[in-house]
DNA sequence: ATCATCTAGGTGCAGTATGCACATAGATGG
DNA sequence: CCATCTATGTGCATACTGCACCTAGATGAT
C-alpha cells in the first residue's frame, strides 16, 4: 500500500461528506501525549479515532506536524527507521500540553453547540412530523 | 452596531479559538426550513446556537446563503423591507431539506467521533493524573 | 547489479472556507 | 444635506485539505 492515497472526501462545504471541518491537530497532540512518534506511524493510530472510513491524507498530517513544530508545541529529531528510511520523531512539549488542554476546551464547547444543534432540529421535527415534505410557509411573527 | 464587524477569531489552526471548523451552513439549513428568511435576520438568529462570543462574519452568511441557492438548496426573491432597503428572502427547496438530513446524519457521525476523542483523552489522563506535567517517555512497544 | 516495492517524508497546485476591510444603497430623522 | 441604521455584497489575504507527484533509503527477487 504505497502511501494511502485514493479515497478522500473532495475539500469542503459542498461535499458535507466530511462534516465539521476535521480536527486532525488535537488527535496528533493527544497521540504524541502517549509518547514520542513519527508522522507515517501517527497516520495509522489516527484510525483510533474513527475517522470515517477517510483516514485522512498524509500530506496533511506532515504538515500539521510541521506547523506544530513552528509554534513549539512539538519538537523534531531524525531517527534510524526500525526498516527502511530514516524517520522524524515528534516530541510534544509542555507547551504543546497546554494547547491540547486547550484544543480540549474548545471541542467541549464545540460539542455543546452541536447538541444545541440537535436540540433544535428535534424540537423543530417534532411540531413537523417532516423529513421528506417541503418546509412549510411559516412567519417568525 | 453598523454592520456586526470587529470581534471574531483568526481564521484556522492556529488559532484553535474557532475550534472545529464552523458548521453555519446545517445551522442556516436549519433555520430556514422554520420559515422563509433574509440574511440579516438568519444573523441574528444564529445566535440560538450559541457560537461561543463569534456570532460570524455578515460576508460569511450571504455567501453561504449564495452558495446554497447555486445548488438550488434554497431560492430566493426580493422583497420590501419592512424599514430600509430591500431584502433578499431565502426558501428552502424540498432539495434544501433533504440536504439538512444529510447534514444532520453527518453531524451526528462528527459527533461520534468527537466523543470517541474525548474518550480516549479521558482514558489517558486517568493514567497519567496530567495537565500541566509534559508528557513522559513512554515507548509504543 | 538492477529493478520493483515498501516505508517515510515531503512539495505544488487547486478548490474551498472565512475573517476583515470596504463598497453600495435605500430609509429615516435631525 | 448628512449621519446613521438596515441590508447586501465584493476584494483580498490567509488557511485547510485532498490529490498528484517527487525524493530516497531499505529489502527482496531476478
Amino acid at each position: 500500500m504505497p502511501g494511502r492515497r485514493g479515497a478522500g472526501a473532495g475539500g469542503g462545504r459542498r461535499a458535507c461528506g466530511s462534516g465539521i471541518r476535521r480536527f486532525l491537530e488535537p488527535c496528533l497532540l493527544l497521540l504524541l501525549h502517549g509518547g514520542e512518534s513519527h508522522g507515517y506511524e501517527l497516520l495509522d493510530n489516527l484510525g483510533k479515532f474513527g475517522f470515517s472510513e477517510t483516514p485522512a491524507d498524509s500530506s496533511t498530517i506532515y504538515r500539521i506536524l510541521r506547523s506544530l513544530e513552528e509554534r513549539e508545541f512539538v519538537s523534531s529529531r531524525w531517527a534510524e527507521g526500525d526498516s527502511g528510511p530514516a524517520i522524524r520523531v515528534y516530541t510534544l512539549s509542555p507547551e504543546g500540553d497546554g494547547y491540547l488542554q486547550m484544543w480540549v476546551r474548545d471541542l467541549e464547547e464545540t460539542d455543546r453547540i452541536l447538541h444545541r444543534f440537535f436540540s433544535e432540529y428535534q424540537d423543530h421535527m417534532k411540531q413537523h412530523h417532516s423529513g421528506d415534505a417541503g418546509p412549510e410557509e411559516i412567519r417568525k411573527e
